[in-house]
DNA sequence: TTGTAAGCGTTATCAT
DNA sequence: ATGATAACGCTTACAA
């Protein structure tokens, strides 16, 4: 910076100036000051930047399992909008492991981030500590929070069980199954309590034996379908808490020869790119995750009211593939 | 720092050698410090650091599309590395776009990042010019790039086409076809030359129409199998440059009634997640990716030779499922 | 409109 | 073994 403010025969401010348009700075000197900058090939060091207006120009993402498909979404979106802003993204992968996350953020609060998206914390209490004594921006993504002061943007959980009944019903099904997620996560108990009350409210049955508590992966969809058909020979349709499990469902089903959807129709949730690649292409609850990062990304950059607390929920759609209703669509 | 060294009644150079053990401390003032360090909730700023230290403990991932499976594997893998020494990793995403891609390795720089790894350059003369010019450490990883003085990790993809024709060849299939990748990717080309070489050295024939060329995506791989199966109605196997189009070309076979593996055998690359989930489940070979990333990035920590030209070529596997060998095995 | 100088939080050099 | 001090590259009062 010094041998582009003594090559263009100015203070270094005035290029500080140019840079970053602060104040109005005269043209003939700015052009000057610009092209010393071009023929050095000047490039300004963020550091130094960050170190004296104490931001780093950089935003945290902290997810439980960087491979999860949902997480892979949101990673996308989230680059994509913090990076038109000018700034950069550090991501972290905790494992669901409470130490790995409690480094992951005390690296990040060093760098002096501006904000700190995160996912599905596996130790809140830690970590909120950590969060509280800094002065950093906050959101949580995906996953609710217990906690005031941090907004959240989430999904209608109980909507989207809501959703999958109400499809499933209007397709005429008396008896149905739930394969969940881990009920120790609270959305997948809101999902849950969607399905199961609007089943209950048409008079129809979802005892406890209807429901087998997944873990949000390929071969507890698997186990769970082969267990709730060897329970129930008279279950008509079924619903999985994501894609993932829906899909262990169907190879299930396939093994066992049952026909889908004739025989016993399939739904799952997330809309991932390989749910309409399987064949019949699944039926499912679409996750807006574009949307979901977009506004945390806008929340961490709202200058206002940094305590107050927002909570933003977003509405799943229904995706109608040919696992529910036969020929339902080509592609 | 200030006030931890005022409280443990040591300067902030004592502070900052019991920090990085430097130099040897006593055991007295450090046990002190420690406490002050404690007590306060100190924490290192590490852009002031990283500006003294020219040193940004950041190492940065370039990709040309982060939703792709296998990238994903490469972030996942590649974070993990970094994090463990203790560094962070900043993601870029280029969409394959020359100037995002010349924006983000700018930013990059700025940011005295340690290294960076970049995948499958969209633009390699202007991308290459900013680096020479830096002083960064670079590995280039996946794709080959022709250009001395940068390190590379790379498939030895013309192998991974040997091995899928072997085992087609082996299985007794006289008639073969492949969907290729886009054949302006070099890798794209290489992968066919090990098949069709290997092919020809059994005397047996792959034609121009025998090939297809597509995009490594799922519509390109439904198309391609049914381009070819158009024109050739005694087609016995298929290979996919991926396992995207593979299943692409999965789901065209069913629709027009040919079983698989009975009728045609089908066979993918990539070994992503969902190639055993398919039905039937998806014979592929396998990429280490784990492996590569591994290594790229233990070329970016080792000190000597940063001019040295380095090309670590990996073997890939052959991962048998029942989509080339009826009842291969379960799961 | 422009320049001077202090300061951001570290580490490294040089004394002590 | 420890401390004082300069320096890293930038921004920002304050002065001119």
């Amino acid at each position: 910076m010094k041998d582009v403010a003594s090559m263009a025969g100015v203070s270094t401010s005035t290029v500080s100036r140019v840079i970053n348009q602060t104040i109005p700075v005269d043209k003939q000197t700015r052009s000057k000051v610009l092209d010393a900058i071009e023929s050095l090939n000047y490039r300004p060091n963020l550091l130094a930047k960050g170190l004296r207006v104490k931001s780093g120009q950089l935003i945290g993402l902290i997810l439980p399992e960087i491979r999860m498909h949902a997480f892979v979404q949101i990673i996308n979106s989230v680059e994509e909008y913090v990076v038109n802003r000018g700034f950069s993204l550090i991501i972290g992968n905790t494992h669901n492991d409470p130490d790995i996350e409690e480094k992951l953020l005390d690296n990040l609060l060093r760098r002096n981030v501006d904000g700190i998206i995160f996912s599905r914390l596996s130790d809140e209490s830690r970590v909120l500590n950590l969060i509280k004594k800094s002065r950093v921006k906050v959101v949580a993504i995906d996953r609710e929070l217990d906690v005031k002061d941090v907004p959240h943007v989430i999904l209608d959980n109980y909507g989207a069980g809501v959703t999958a009944a109400r499809h499933l019903i209007s397709l005429g099904h008396k008896k149905m199954a739930c394969i969940t997620g881990p009920l120790n996560i609270k959305l997948c108990r809101e999902r849950l309590a969607g399905f199961s009350d609007t089943i209950k409210d048409e008079h129809l049955q979802l005892e406890d034996n209807q429901i087998y508590e997944g873990r949000f992966d390929f071969d507890s969809g698997f186990k769970g379908a082969e267990h709730l058909l060897s329970q129930h020979s008279d279950i008509s349709a079924l619903w999985a808490q994501n894609d993932l499990m829906a899909i262990g469902a169907l190879k299930a089903l396939k093994i066992h020869s049952h026909l889908v959807p004739e025989e016993i129709a399939l739904m799952g949730m997330d809309n991932l790119e390989i749910s309409r690649m399987v064949s019949p292409a699944l039926t499912t609850i679409m996750q807006p995750f574009d949307e979901m990062s977009k506004k945390a990304v806008e929340i961490l950059f709202s200058k206002e009211n940094k305590a107050g607390q927002q909570r933003i929920i977003l509405k799943p759609g229904l995706v109608v593939r040919d696992s529910t209703v036969l020929n339902s669509s080509k592609t």
